[in-house]
DNA sequence: GCCCAGGAGTGTG
DNA sequence: CACACTCATGGG
């Protein structure tokens, strides 16, 4: 039982892309591996000499070509950190995370974790996902759970769900199982860019931000530009730019065009850099 | 204890 | 269009 196999993606650094906060189901373990559900197998991944190892329990179907896809393993990474470099902010946060590449997760997960990942910090919102996934998803080996499908997660009822930390994010994904049928996903992966966000707004807890993120992260929109508070300082520290949502999603179109998600990226985790470097300023100052 | 969190929904000016 | 307010709760 299980499949080991190898990958040869690059640039690819898995801390950068699996720990960076696009993705909530991949755990750290201490010898420098990182281990998580992906669909319906469990993968232990480490990096030897540039490649990717990669074992999968219990190695259903083509797990090989599924994390190919999570890993975005078509895009070329090197030419868009290339262009978006002429942008000399961007140049210089890139140095360090040139092993970043964004991820593709499933449209349901996407949809449902954003609607969850509102209002909410990064710790927390693993602990979110884990704790539907234990009670609702299917256990794929010790311990480990799957993403519950919408079908399995419909049962779940709105104090069930908040029973489980959600808070008024219960509600959200409650309803959200009733509006999403599997229709309406494969429907929605048909649309291009500007109409899928405007469908998905129209969904229970789906606003600009959620929309975007699941445009980016879910449905393979590199165009898209998640605007969270994060993004808002970044952008009025690094840019001077400040305003509505739509008025930074323009600024952002018309400065990142097509690679405008890969951007977002490079930005977010440099102002979290900055922000904890601050902190530690500030608390070692005594 | 306090502040904040990868915001959205709703109502008001 | 822009704001203001509320929502429920855990992490740092």
């Amino acid at each position: 039982m299980g499949a080991k196999f190898e990958l040869c993606i690059r640039p690819l650094d898995l801390g950068q892309t699996l720990g960076c906060g696009q993705t909530f189901r991949w755990s750290q373990r201490p010898n420098g591996t990182w281990s998580g559900p992906l669909l319906d197998n469990c993968l232990v991944l480490t990096m030897k000499g540039g490649t990717l190892h990669a074992k999968a329990v219990p190695g259903n179907r083509d797990v090989k070509n599924d994390l190919r896809i999570h890993l975005r393993a078509q895009d070329d990474v090197s030419k868009i950190q290339k262009v978006l470099a002429e942008d000399k902010v961007i140049a210089k946060g890139l140095r360090s995370m040139r092993g970043l590449r964004i991820v593709k997760i499933d449209e349901w997960e996407a949809l449902a974790s954003f609607v969850l990942a509102t209002y909410a910090n990064i710790p927390r919102i693993v602990k979110m996902i884990n704790a539907i996934s234990r009670e609702y998803g299917r256990e794929i080996v010790g311990d480990v759970f799957s993403f519950p499908t919408r079908a399995e997660l419909s049962e779940a009822s709105v104090h069930n769900l908040a029973k489980l930390g959600l808070g008024y994010r219960a509600k959200y994904l409650h309803e959200l199982c009733r509006a999403v049928d599997e229709d309406e996903l494969r429907h929605l992966k048909k649309l291009g860019y500007e109409e899928l966000r405007e469908e998905l707004k129209e969904l229970p807890g789906v606003g600009d931000k959620v929309a975007d993120c699941v445009s980016l992260f879910g449905f393979g929109k590199l165009e898209a530009f998640p605007i969270d508070v994060w993004m808002e300082r970044a952008l009025s520290r690094l840019y001077g730019q400040k305003g509505s949502y739509a008025k930074l999603r323009e600024f952002a179109a018309s400065s990142f065009g097509p690679y405008a998600g890969y951007a977002q990226e490079y930005i977010y985790l440099n102002e979290r850099a900055y922000a904890s470097a601050g902190a530690c300023r500030f608390t070692s100052g005594r």
